[in-house]
DNA sequence: CGAGAGATAAACACCC
DNA sequence: TGGGTGTTTATCTCTC
């Protein structure tokens, strides 16, 4: 039976709220866990600055890149033509804007909506996106500024109270991370040319920041941050309100949005969202600039086409980069991206929440999370189920008992596709996805061993992965039982409930094959029913993946774009198979969710992205073996495209920490 | 709307 | 007798 947690709002896709049956994953006790948390070059460094000061300034310096990567983004992604002033909001049909677009799957969009109403619905999410972020920082920030004063309060009262230094500290530390975090972003979408940064401001003073504590530099960085954002700056001189800096923000966008240039007469409405750049943050904003124009060339993902002038460029853009199936699929990739990096930011700043609750600073108030935005409540409703985030922003504890860390920061659990579904549903989207489940688990072991998430598999996936792990291909029942424990936190509970499941798998799906041995039944499987199993289809749109293939050849994502991804550590792309475009053609007969076929098929023909980290692949233990013979022939190819166009599944999200993919699973 | 697939629940049989 | 295993069936939900 699940239990249906109340309290906690999920976003509920408006369409099917038919009870998703979710298994809330109740905050159940188990804190701990969270991985290394390399905290932030924290420095020692006070100098001049009273610890209050200096937190608080940092806080500023924090606030400031959010709201600068906010600007960007709602620069580059969103519509800046936002109506008088308000909350930013986006000009999508009312029907569309009501979807919550994390709760839909990529699929759905692509069914529900036609591509220039999908784009209008990718360019809200963000919209939405970075309301939430702007929310989110407001109220963190306004927490921080509460706290510092009951902090300071208190700190006259009982001086004695000695660890006010280092909670402080610690606080400097969270603080310093979550610049960073922001910077992350930042520097990903500058390098997706969704930002055009100029080189050397804004993010470079940020990031030497934690190192260069002293007051003076502090000071300086200060300066450079503010001067890249000249508007911005008087706002938030005062007093760094994010609210009317949201608003502010937004209208100072819409009053300054440069001269709309036509480029991108794209029938898809797309073009009026897309507009001119504006904003503080775009430094080069000239008059005729475009957010996908920066330094001569193409910005867009994987161009940088080369255009001597904006003319050039917008003519480049109508034609290379049209509302198609490839552009769409990419602007769902950024989408991806930009989600990645939200959720990275969600744990840093629920990191962020337990240190506060820890330490008894005024625990986090779940509202201010929980709240959606206007312009988002609208779109949301709250179905008490699961605990993700709905709005892709933290939701703290509701309890100041909950447990804080890894819980939710998953990997694919929380991408998009899960995110409607928490519970024990709809894992098998990944599947579908062809998600290499030996791959992502492989790239975010740790994190399911130690998140108490469910992980996007289905159970005959696992059953299959756990079985192949084993050097002689064989597990008993108890065998798996003990692989699923062991490999994720979550099925250390319930365990009645998926222990059926397995159960049930194993006798229900041909593919597993039951042997008696000497100690007993083992369980072996035949990779060619398992093949087998489901029949080739794709999810997502057929001419999508089409395109992918020939036209686009993923291949044709450039490394800087590659890179970014891989740094907003999203394992499915940065997983070989992505980039594998070798196999690309091989796609056309994908089908097989299976993932280590694919997996091993890439590691064995070596090909790879030059890019990306090889240790990625190398590290996969399993995988690579396996595949009884017969099964090979067909297996392979999945999922380049696959992956591309269903990453919206996401799966992962290792942590930015925890850099190494894990070299074994076992 | 129907089929297929996956998840969950539960009944039941076997065996140790 | 009880627990672990297996097998089946039923019901939902979701996707296609």
């Amino acid at each position: 039976m699940m239990v249906e947690s109340a309290s906690e709002t999920i976003r509920s896709a408006p369409s099917g709220q038919n009870g998703v049956s979710s298994l809330s994953n109740q905050p159940d006790g188990g804190g701990g866990g969270g991985g290394g948390r390399e905290g932030a070059a924290s420095g020692d460094s006070n100098g001049e600055l009273s610890p209050v000061e200096l937190l608080h300034f940092q806080q500023q310096q924090a606030l400031q890149v959010a709201r600068q990567f906010l600007l960007q983004q709602a620069a580059g992604l969103s519509s800046p033509s936002s109506n008088e002033g308000k909350q930013p909001s986006v000009q999508v049909p009312v029907s569309v804007a009501m979807m919550s677009p994390q709760m839909i799957t990529p699929q759905q969009m692509q069914q529900i909506l036609s591509p220039p109403q999908l784009q209008a619905l990718l360019q809200q999410q963000q919209a939405i996106m970075l309301q939430q972020l702007q929310e989110y920082y407001k109220k963190q920030q306004e927490q921080l500024h509460l706290q510092l004063l009951t902090q300071q309060q208190a700190g006259k009262q009982q001086p004695k109270e000695q660890p006010l230094g280092n909670k402080q500290l610690a606080f400097q530390q969270q603080l310093l991370q979550m610049q960073q975090l922001q910077q992350q972003h930042l520097l990903n979408l500058q390098r997706q040319g969704l930002v055009s940064l100029p080189p050397g401001q804004g993010t470079v003073p940020l990031q030497t920041l934690p190192q260069a504590v002293c007051p003076s530099d502090l000071q300086q960085l200060w300066k450079e941050v503010t001067a890249a954002q000249p508007v911005e700056d008087s706002i938030k001189q005062e007093g760094l309100d994010l609210t009317t800096n949201t608003s502010n923000s937004t209208s100072f966008s819409a009053a300054k949005v440069s001269p709309p240039i036509s480029h991108h007469p794209l029938p898809n409405g797309q073009s009026t969202m897309h507009t001119p750049r504006r904003d503080s943050s775009s430094h080069e904003e000239t008059p005729g600039s475009h957010p996908l124009y920066g330094h001569g060339e193409c910005k867009w993902p994987g161009c940088e086409t080369l255009c001597e002038d904006l003319g050039q460029f917008v003519k480049h853009l109508n034609t290379e980069h049209a509302l198609d199936d490839r552009s769409t699929a990419q602007c769902r990739v950024q989408m991806q991206v930009v989600q990645q990096l939200e959720i990275q930011l969600a744990k840093e700043s629920e990191r962020l929440q337990a240190m506060m609750a820890h330490l008894h600073m005024r625990p986090s108030e779940p509202k201010p999370f929980s709240q959606p935005l206007n312009l988002v409540s609208s779109a949301t409703l709250s179905k008490s189920t699961s605990d993700t985030f709905p709005d892709g922003l933290p939701h703290p504890p509701t309890s100041a008992t909950a447990p804080i860390t890894p819980l939710r920061q998953g990997p694919s659990v929380i991408s998009s596709s899960t995110l409607h579904s928490v519970g024990p549903i709809r894992r098998r989207n990944s599947e579908k996805f062809c998600t290499p489940i030996s791959s992502e688990l492989a790239q975010n072991h740790e994190f399911y061993k130690n998140a108490d998430v469910r992980p996007p598999f289905t159970y005959a996936s696992l059953i299959r992965q756990a079985i192949l792990e084993t050097p002689d291909r064989q597990l008993t029942l108890n065998e798996i039982y003990n692989w699923f424990t062991r490999m994720f936190a979550y099925f250390r509970r319930n365990t009645a409930t998926w222990k059926n499941a397995v159960r049930h798998n194993l006798s229900l799906h041909k593919c597993f094959v039951r042997v008696e041995n000497v100690k007993g039944a083992v369980w072996t499987v035949d990779e060619h029913e398992y093949q087998k199993r489901r029949p080739p289809k794709m999810t997502g749109s057929p001419t999508l993946v089409k395109n992918m293939i020939s036209g686009l050849g993923y291949g044709a994502l450039n490394a800087s774009y590659q890179a970014a991804l891989a740094e907003s550590s999203f394992p499915l792309l940065n997983s070989p198979t992505m980039i594998n475009t070798s196999s690309a053609s091989g796609m056309l007969h994908v089908g097989h969710d299976d993932v280590s076929s694919t997996v091993e098929q890439v590691n064995s023909n070596g090909s790879s992205s030059p890019r990306l980290s090889p240790q990625q692949y190398s590290s996969h233990p399993v995988h690579v073996k396996e595949e009884p013979a017969e099964a090979e022939d067909d297996s392979r190819p999945v999922s380049l495209l696959a992956t591309a166009t269903q990453n919206v599944t996401i799966p992962d999200d290792r942590d930015l920490e925890e850099e190494l993919p894990v070299e074994d699973l076992s």
